[in-house]
DNA sequence: GCCAACGTTGGC
DNA sequence: GCCAACGTTGGC
């Protein structure tokens, strides 16, 4: 039984279409516990669906596939990396990450205003919580469902 | 560019 | 252990 999750990046910096150039990457760089802790429960075949922020219009481009459980974060532990952590060990590597593929697009980009806008969204989905920054959330079985459905009509 | 919300750091 | 100060995220 596959859990779901979500994936926030950047599209400037990573965007969905080059993870489906690319087919698969390393998740690394999170350096929030509570995001890690998510990737730690994470295993080979759980979904995300990916979203873009600090853009324009952010919001829901497609699902993305576990394809590695959780194992360290090297890039803490490169000091030419821009996430380097002075604190990160191999005894203790602190930061963990997962690698993922693509999956496919959804159907039709489904921006964050539309997501608001669905009232049972609203009130259980981490992503639309007030203030909520996580770049990796948890998203119910029914969270996920009523996102595809949206997904799968036409645009308002 | 602004700023609210949040996580982390460090002095005490 | 408290909490003020600071840095970051990310929508708008």
């Amino acid at each position: 039984m596959p859990a779901y999750w979500l994936f926030k990046s950047e599209p400037d910096s990573f965007g969905f279409d080059r993870l489906e150039r690319e087919g698969r990457t390393e998740w690394s760089g999170v350096r929030n516990y509570q995001a890690r802790n998510f990737m730690k429960a994470m295993r080979v075949g759980d979904l995300g669906f990916f979203y873009h922020s600090s853009t324009k219009e952010p919001g829901i481009v497609g699902i993305a596939r576990v394809t590695r459980d959780a194992y360290p974060d090297f890039t803490a532990r490169d000091p030419k990396s821009e996430y380097f952590d002075p604190k990160a060990t191999d005894e203790k590597p602190i930061w963990e990450m997962v690698d993922v593929a693509f999956e496919r697009y959804l159907p039709r980009f489904v921006t964050l205003a539309e997501l608001r806008e669905h009232a049972s969204l609203v009130e259980t989905m981490v992503l639309l919580r007030k203030g909520s920054r996580l770049s990796i959330n948890p998203v119910t079985k029914r969270e996920w469902g009523i996102v595809l459905r949206i997904a799968e009509r036409p645009a308002a």
